[in-house]
DNA sequence: ACCAGTTCCTAC
DNA sequence: TAAGGTAGGAACTGGT
């Protein structure tokens, strides 16, 4: 056979593995080159296998019983025993190779009742990359099966031997012709990791438009992007072949790695297999949502997408990104509609918002101006892509996926203890340590965490904020805290590092370094490197490597402060329910101290939050909290009230500094406030930058509403300013205007998230909830879903009380937005109390109290606190 | 007026 | 099934 021998730098964009043969699996990966086409690499030459250890009660290993299980018809071979460290002491551990991963489970289970059964629940694509220790960025030779369309002209040329490239894919296992530029076959040996690379991700953003009275599809706008170049399409006519099929041929055409819309995965992905479904007959649903990267002519369901009780949805070969969840993720945004977070991001952006579609009339709107729909669905086709690209979605999930060595898939899609299993499982099979299967227990008691130290009300000035660096990563490190390193019911030895107070025991690191230090030590160094090569990018003005290592050295910040959550989760597969509340007791013990000492010292601790401490500095108490201007001879004192600050923080900070809980003064305040409860607090930063920094209060809540967040935000600016006088009379104004009905009802509007699960016809079930017509929200969500409006579960909904005297109150939807329908009627005395309410905890401080407030009057003098 | 129970959202 | 953690504030309902 000719060779057609091919090497290329490629990003996996997902993966999956498949049987064939008698008893092969061959590992598909779907990846995008770092030139730009797309290609799937069939992978042969691993075999699944299980890992077994002799169990208590059960088998002892002996040679006859490893002999017996030969006989079972999944096993092809097994190989000699390795030691392997498990919870319960060194012990043999066989390797059972498996005949494909169909009989996993069921051997799996069938073993267990006499064997410990280890590494048995790993998925085989995510095996391979463990095995050949490969991230998302490899270098893959191999053999050109078929080249396609985008191919580029040298492989192209070395293709065409004759020989019929669909017999070729299907004698390696792979499913026939993939809608790919590129399919090539190559051995383990073949792929090795590569340096990290953006790679040129082709997106496509779909929207539908639907009828309301039939849910069928009026028409569908499709954009894909490539090189940052869209391209447009839209579609309407007749469901089938005018809107469905060609969108579908498009999707395979384009070839996406990533696909992108708003609210796909809870609307227009389910319309779209709503309408397949109800359309055709099954072997017809491939032409129609067919967008799996599998050949057409594929007998399997992979071909379609689906969603089981997972959030995203599958797509064989591809990546959803829902750019409604990643505004939500990243942005927090009070509302949720397209709308609102277009204006959010881009608000003086007019073109982007224009209403000009009524949605709630989409039937009426389509018969009479048909152009018009398909114009405004265009536009909310390209806002996706706007979105994700501000958001930088893709390159942060990118450069996740670089640093846990996961596809990029697994970073964009899967969850935390995935990430965590890529990095801790590799290091464990080198180790030779034994990998448990996922934990199905029950959550037991929940543990200790952090330490809130009480808040006394009032304005404080000149307060210096340190805080412990990366403080869980640091004491994992420091204590060797590790599953392997727990002393769990074994002999006490004088090296142990032991906790505070329940003496939870970890061997010391010359005994036996833990695993999961060991990562962290090393992620700590790797981020730093990212970090210095991203400033030499910089400076030397080499601005797309500087911000490629700036993407990665934020994942790895990302990637060290999930150990410490999975680890302490009830379920993660090396968990131990002491590992996570002896981690949070060193971090309580640690700071507890600092607290103690500096009161030993005589010095003020204001506030203390898990691993930050708020110091008073002493000496400067009579300079002024507001920076005095220009040429103001108070600046000076000011200025000096700073500086010292400045030293006493980093005093303290070098003073409690030990190895393994690393001090660091974080921010110099000339004055902090707060109303005495925890977790929320004001303080006006004068380094390393002049800001307002707020935490907790109502300003911070997605489910306050915009009068309360401007009023209070202007409040602890005059608060900080010291001139409480004129917070307080605008305070009492701004209440004044609420009760006369004198201000903008979209300033009013709550917004809370609800619940609710889609059922099968379509209608919503809110029984989450003990009570939820007691609830505003589910109440608002229900208007909605009445004037057919989209409902997700989950989503914000907006709302206006109206009425506050009836209990449960009385609320209306906040539809202007998406309908523009006429703004409700407010309840001025709930919203004038609401206020009242949550300001007066805060100028309660300064003696005026929430009935002050709401009267306009006071009756004690100002300054008299 | 106060309480318990439910729910959301935030700080770490 | 699929799955990072705890501490804490506050609003509201539906009772007494």
């Amino acid at each position: 056979m000719a060779a057609r021998a091919w090497e290329e730098d490629l990003c996996i964009i997902s993966a999956d593995n498949r049987s064939w043969g008698d008893s092969n699996t061959v590992v598909e990966l779907w990846c995008r080159s770092k030139e730009g086409h797309s290609v799937v690499v069939l992978v042969n030459g691993m075999r699944p296998y299980i890992e077994i250890s002799p169990k208590d009660g059960g088998s002892a290993g002996t040679e006859a019983e490893i002999q017996e299980l030969l006989h079972l018809p999944e096993i092809i071979e097994i190989q000699p025993p390795v030691t392997k460290w498990a919870p319960s002491g060194e012990k043999p551990h066989w390797r059972i190779m498996v005949r494909d991963t169909t009989v996993v489970t069921r051997l799996r289970d069938k073993l267990r009742t006499e064997w410990t059964v280890t590494s048995a629940d790993i998925q085989f694509q995510k095996r391979l990359m463990y095995d050949l220790d490969l991230g998302p960025h490899i270098s893959a030779r191999g053999r050109i099966l078929f080249s396609g369309v985008r191919a580029p002209v040298r492989a192209k040329s070395m293709d065409g031997n004759g020989e019929d490239p669909k017999d070729a894919i299907l004698a390696v296992g792979g499913r026939g012709i993939y809608p790919v530029d590129v399919i090539m076959e190559a051995n383990i040996e073949d792929l090795s990791p590569c340096d990290p690379f953006q790679a040129p991700i082709v997106k496509l953003s779909i929207d539908l438009e639907t009828s309301i009275s039939s849910n069928r599809i009026l028409c569908a706008a499709v954009v894909v992007e490539r090189d940052g170049d869209r391209k447009e399409h839209t579609f309407h006519g007749d469901e089938i072949e005018d809107i469905l099929k060609p969108v579908c041929k498009l999707v395979r055409e384009e070839d996406p790695d990533v696909i992108t819309g708003y609210n796909i995965d809870n609307f227009d992905l389910p319309r779209i297999l709503e309408r397949t479904e109800y359309l055709v007959k099954s072997r017809e649903r491939s032409d129609l949502f067919g967008w799996g990267r599998v050949p057409i002519d594929e007998n399997s369901n992979r071909i379609i997408p689906s969603r089981g009780q997972n959030r995203t949805w599958t797509i064989a070969g591809r990546v959803p990104m829902d750019a409604w969840w990643q505004a939500r993720q990243t942005l927090r945004p009070e509302r949720e509609s397209l709308r609102f977070v277009t204006a959010l991001i881009w608000p003086d952006n007019e073109e982007m918002k224009k209403l000009d579609v009524d949605a709630s009339k989409m039937d009426h709107e389509w018969a009479k101006r048909p152009m018009e729909v398909i114009q405004y669905c265009l536009r909310d086709t390209h806002l996706p892509l706007d979105i994700l690209n501000h958001l930088q979605s893709v390159q942060e999930k990118e450069a996740l996926a670089s640093v846990a060595k996961t596809t990029f898939s697994t970073a964009a899609t899967e969850t935390t203890s995935q990430w965590i299993d890529s990095l801790v499982i590799r290091l464990a099979d080198r180790e030779n340590v034994a990998v448990p299967t996922t934990r199905r227990v029950r959550r037991g008691e929940q543990i200790a965490g952090g330490y809130v130290h009480e808040v006394e009300p009032g304005l404080r000035s000149w307060i210096a904020v340190l805080d412990f660096k990366s403080m869980y990563p640091s004491i994992m490190i420091a204590n060797n805290i590790c599953p392997t390193t727990l002393v769990d019911g074994g002999e006490p030895d004088d090296d142990d590092y032991v906790s505070p107070s329940t003496a939870t025991r970890y061997r010391s690191t010359g005994t036996r370094r833990g695993l999961v230090p060991r990562l962290l030590s090393d992620l700590m160094k790797q981020r730093d490197s990212y970090k210095s090569a991203s400033a030499r990018a910089r400076s030397i003005g080499n601005e797309q490597e500087a911000f490629l290592n700036d993407k990665l050295q934020y994942a790895v910040k990302i990637l060290m402060n999930s150990f410490y959550g999975v680890f302490a989760s009830s379920f993660y597969r090396f968990t131990h329910k002491d590992i996570g509340a002896s981690i949070t007791e060193w971090a309580r013990f640690n700071i507890k101290s600092i607290i103690a000492d500096l009161g030993d010292d005589g010095y003020d601790v204001v506030y203390s939050d898990t691993d930050s401490i708020f110091v008073k500095t002493m000496g400067v108490e009579d300079s002024p909290i507001s920076k005095p201007i220009g040429s103001d001879p108070k600046l000076e004192i000011w200025e000096r009230a700073r500086d010292n600050t400045i030293s006493f923080g980093r005093s303290l900070a070098s003073k409690y500094s030990k190895e393994g809980a690393e001090l660091e003064f974080e921010t110099a305040m000339s004055a902090f406030f707060s109303h005495g409860a925890k977790k929320r607090y004001v303080g006006r930063v004068v380094w390393p930058r002049e800001e307002m920094l707020i935490r907790g209060y109502e300003v911070r809540r997605t489910d306050s509403f915009r009068l309360l967040t401007s009023t209070m935000t202007m409040l602890f600016e005059k608060i900080l300013e010291g001139n409480e006088e004129f917070a307080v009379e605008s305070t009492r104004k701004t209440i004044d205007d609420v009760r006369m009905g004198r201000v903008d009802v979209a300033d009013l509007v709550i917004s809370r998230s609800c619940k609710g699960k889609i059922m099968k016809d379509g209608t919503v079930d809110f029984s989450v909830y003990a009570n939820p017509d007691s609830l505003p929200y589910v109440r608002a969500a229900k208007q909605r879903i009445e004037r057919g409006l989209g409902f997700t579960p989950g989503m914000k909904v907006g709302y206006v009380v109206t009425e506050a005297k009836s209990s449960p109150m009385k609320v209306s939807a906040w539809l202007t937005e998406e309908l523009g329908d006429d703004p409700p009627n407010y309840d001025p005395e709930y919203y004038a109390r609401r206020l009242a309410t949550a300001l007066g905890r805060i100028t309660e401080a300064f003696q005026w109290s929430e009935r002050d407030l709401l009267q306009g009057s006071r009756q004690q003098s100002l300054f008299d606190f």
